[in-house]
RNA sequence: GGGCGAUUAGCUCAGUUGGUCAGAGCACGUGCUUUACACGCACGGGGUCGCAGGUUCGAGCCCUGCAUCGCCCA
């Protein structure tokens, strides 16, 4: 039966999808000695709909693990979601408030709210699930996991304790980023900056004049600072002033010298502030200064501010203040002034910076045994990059990826939210805190009541998913003896890849790297492969203010199937790339799909009911099916280099141009005559041609060639087939074909500057340099793509017809016998031919006469220059002959 | 302020170790109901490779400076 006329992507898709999870397709097998090929999904969030950015992560991640399956390893790409702590809990209570429970905190209590939270996360997970196949993701559903299942928990938890005994995590009082509107601190990687319009304020201090921008903290400075060789300040240092402020408090300020302070900036004096500034809290270590915190965890002033401040807002404070310092005279200079302020990721409010007793993990001290050594775990995570031992691309990224290290502060993990994975820590009256995987025996016992922030549990990613989830239950079994145990963790870690958003390098990637190699002491993967953005048509972001450039994943699959929207994130796709991504790519990409659809119509129909093997004939005769192999072979080296070097977009670029310059333009018009179809070698390289097309474009888009292969009857399921290998064919054997090639092209080129009729029959000549045999043995297919009524071959020395327009090429030249040529248009094109190769024959002559070139120039590049300039000196003469000619 | 990039045809981008490297797709122009496909076919026009120096026999490619744009961090 005739395939439909178009590709309809909704009839299928979902049928094709069931057929490869019901076969047990994605399901990878921890027994078999294929070698493996892993990768860990990174794990949307729970909550979430499909964006983008997964569809790029999915697009990219199935192309790998469908090549590597394809290519014969055993492919384990395992998905799952991500409880994203506090991105969820939000989400939650603010659905509870919407729904009218005013404090959803108070009312359902920890318990409660959890359960609710737990149970508002399973019924939304299935949407994601859902978006995800129809993604045509071949991950195996059959080790989907969950950041907050038991053996994740497991886990987390061993990891946490095994850290605190080594000393590698602390509590203590530290500055956090606090959250005033989520009542959380955050990391430091989960704050951005914003440069604000705001005031300067240079305010009258005791004897100084010390600026800030932000006023109301200095009613919590416990000394003035300047730089040790500042000469102006020299007097003040060591000693003590009080400054009482309008309406109260008086505060104490020692006067103290440290090197931090930049002299040029202001005044040269720096308040300190110790509560509420990071670099303050580190001047006042050093200098032992008191630390007075006068902002609230609420966003307000503390009684500390003084009677008159407490209560308000820093907002109020600082407009209250500032008007009395200025009623006071106090104030000696207010400026407009670029604030940049710390806003929270999440809630996209201001963070307070404020000290607050947290667990942190210690990047700095050498706990970590790793190659003989003990590291830091700042020295791990460089180590595991500069090694070698993990790849990171682009290359560039690595850069980044030290600078961050460099610039790395100690970790602050613990969260005043209720959804996560709870720290595992239990103190108790008089005892010491009791840190372990399980609750500790005996009564009074109470657990520490924050979380983990979400990434120390997705720190865990690669090899939590990878225990077994039933030896995890065995509380006696230690961490080393759950690994050695778990069947998929021997055969499927390291994993190979880790493929994600440059975005994300600095969360997750460094942290997987940090906690895997501390707790397994292997990597967490061998490459990593970061994809960039994808932006609108204009190089903006998507977003929802911009309908007419944005683009939803899951409209484009509704109006044009999955495979056009993979494609489109495929095509052009290299490593750290941003993707623009505009409607017009996207119809490009149906184009495609489109012409693969109808040219496999033409093949079944010209090889017929009974179906050829598919393999490549072991010979063949007729120069075309010779030239259609090696093209065919030279394809499948490319693309496996391409492959190779993780380059997705030039393969698929390249064999998109083989498919539709070769396959389609060349051969398939080739094949229409009936000389070359009857053989029985072409329907065999034919349908080889379309079943090997078919392979390599699998990875890009599944679904048409899966279906397409179905329709060609072949064997089996495409995804399962064996990719394609090269027999190494030398393209030097076919170049005849080529030169037929650029024979039709420059006599189609005749008839268009002739301006002839289309249907007209031209008589065409051909006089050839090389490739006279092949040349001849084409003459038909030549007959045909030229719409020639007779061809006539002469000899090299023999004269071509008198009046003809002619086309010159190095191997040939083709005439046209025609009595209505148009002599100036010709003489014109071959003028102009003429100019462009006596220039090119001019610089190649010019370096040849170059000394200089000749002997110190690469041989090879000599001896090219040479071919060259034969090769230009007959072309040459051919047109000088053609021109005198006229 | 520190770091990382980018600048090649109207647009999106390829150009691997310096030597036919000035290319592709889209868009554009002309012609075509050629028996798979107008989501097509044939043919064509279009760029002093951001600017200025330098290295070299030779630079889109290497080096320096500048300009413009983008991202990350402070």
């Amino acid at each position: 039966m005739a395939l439909a006329k178009h590709w309809e992507p909704h009839e299928h898709e979902e049928a094709i999808y069931r057929r490869w999870e019901t076969a047990g397709a994605f399901v990878a097998d921890a027994t078999s000695d294929r070698e493996p090929f892993t990768i860990s999904m990174p794990p949307p969030n729970a909550t979430g709909t499909l964006h983008l950015g997964h569809s790029i992560m999915l697009a990219i991640e199935d192309a790998m693990a469908r090549w590597k399956r394809m290519a014969g390893c055993e492919v384990l790409w395992l998905p799952g979601t991500d409880h994203a702590a506090i991105a969820t809990e939000a989400v939650v209570i603010r659905k509870l408030q919407d729904e009218g429970m005013a404090d959803p905190r108070g009312e359902l209590g920890r318990e409660g709210l959890v359960r609710r939270i737990a149970e508002f996360v399973e019924e939304s997970r299935a949407t994601i699930r859902s978006q995800i196949r129809a993604m045509g993701s071949s991950c195996d559903w059959s080790r989907e996991r969950f950041t907050m299942d038991q053996q994740l928990n497991r886990c987390v938890n061993e990891v946490f304790s095994r850290m605190y005994r080594d000393g590698l995590i602390y509590r203590g009082p530290r500055i956090v980023n606090w959250d005033p509107h989520l009542q959380t601190t955050v990391s430091d990687d989960e704050i951005y900056h914003e440069t604000r319009q705001a005031k300067f304020y240079t305010l009258r201090y005791g004897p100084f004049l010390v600026g800030t921008s932000r006023p109301e903290t200095k009613l919590g400075d416990t000394a003035v600072a300047v730089h040790p060789d500042d000469e102006r300040y020299k007097e003040h240092v060591g000693k003590t002033y009080e400054v009482s402020w309008p309406k109260g408090p008086t505060i104490t300020v020692k006067v103290v010298a440290d090197e931090e302070v930049d002299p040029e900036f202001g005044t040269g004096c720096l308040g300190v502030t110790p509560a509420h500034s990071m670099v303050d809290f580190e001047i006042a270590g050093r200098h032992g200064l008191a630390i007075v915190q006068v902002i609230g965890e609420d966003g307000r002033m503390t009684a500390a501010a003084g009677e008159h401040y407490a209560g308000m807002t820093v907002t109020e404070c600082r407009t209250a203040f500032a008007a009395e310092l200025e009623a006071a005279g106090l104030l000696a200079e207010v400026k407009d002034y670029e604030q940049a302020i710390s806003l929270c990721y999440r809630s996209k409010m201001p963070v307070e910076p404020l000290p607050k007793e947290q667990w942190f993990v210690d990047v700095n001290k050498r706990a970590v045994p790793w190659k003989n050594g003990l590291l830091s775990l700042r020295e791990l995570m460089r180590d595991a990059v500069e090694s070698g031992d993990i790849e990171i691309l682009p290359e560039h990224e690595q850069r980044k990826y030290f600078h961050w290290i460099d610039n790395l502060r100690d970790w602050c993990i613990s969260r005043q939210i209720w959804w996560g994975h709870r720290i595992p820590v239990w103190t108790r009256n008089g005892d010491d805190p009791y840190v372990g995987h399980t609750p500790p025996d005996g009564d009074g016992w109470v657990q520490d009541p924050d979380t983990l922030d979400t990434w120390f549990s997705s720190a865990l990613w690669t090899w939590s998913t990878l225990i077994d989830p039933e030896l995890a239950q065995d509380p006696s079994l230690e961490l080393p003896e759950l690994l050695a145990q778990s069947p998929d963790f021997q055969k499927f870690h390291p994993t190979a890849v880790m493929e994600t958003g440059y975005d994300i390098l600095f969360f997750w990637v460094a942290r997987m790297v940090l906690a895997t190699c501390y707790a397994t002491g292997e990597v967490p993967f061998r490459t990593v492969y970061l994809h960039g953005l994808v932006l609108d048509r204009d190089g903006d972001k998507m977003s929802k203010s911009k309908p007419e450039t944005s683009i939803d994943p899951l409209d484009t699959i509704a109006e044009h199937g999955t495979d056009v929207l993979r494609l489109s994130l495929m095509l052009g796709n290299a490593p750290g790339k941003d993707l623009k991504l505009g409607k017009e790519r996207l119809i490009g990409c149906r184009r495609l799909i489109n012409k693969l659809w109808n040219a496999t119509k033409l093949v079944l129909m010209k090889v017929g009911d009974e179906r050829p093997s598919g393999t490549a004939p072991a010979n063949v005769t007729h120069p075309m099916n010779a030239w259609m192999l090696t093209r065919i072979d030279g394809l499948v080296s490319q693309v496996d280099a391409r492959f190779g070097g993780w380059h997705f977009g030039d393969a698929a670029e390249s064999i998109r141009a083989s498919f539709w310059d070769e396959f389609c333009d060349q051969y398939l018009e080739a094949i229409k005559v009936d000389e070359l179809s009857a053989l029985d070698e072409t329907r065999e390289v034919l349908f080889h041609a379309l079943l090997t097309y078919l392979k390599l474009l699998h990875p890009f888009m599944p679904f048409v060639t899966e279906h397409l292969w179905a329709e060609c009857g072949a064997e089996g399921m495409l995804i399962r087939a064996a990719w394609p290998v090269s027999a190494g064919r030398d393209p030097k054997a076919v170049a005849g074909i080529d030169a037929a090639v650029r024979l039709i092209s420059s006599v189609n080129r005749l008839r268009a500057e002739q301006e002839l009729e289309p249907s007209a029959k031209i008589e065409l000549t051909i006089k050839a340099r090389a490739h006279a045999g092949d040349l001849q043995a084409a003459s038909a297919v030549i007959e045909s793509r030229v719409r020639a009524a007779s061809i006539t071959f002469v000899g090299a020395n023999d004269a071509l017809p008198e009046g003809a327009a002619v086309a010159v090429d190095p191997e040939f030249e083709a005439a046209v016998a025609l009595g209505a040529a148009d002599r100036e248009a010709m003489r014109e094109r071959l003028t102009k031919q003429l100019e462009k190769t006596q220039k090119q024959k001019a610089g190649v002559d010019a370096r040849l006469a170059n000394e200089n070139f000749v002997t110190r120039a690469k041989p090879v590049a000599v001896e090219r220059a040479r071919a060259d300039a034969a090769a230009l000196a007959t072309t040459i003469a051919a047109l000088n002959e053609r021109l005198a000619a006229l």
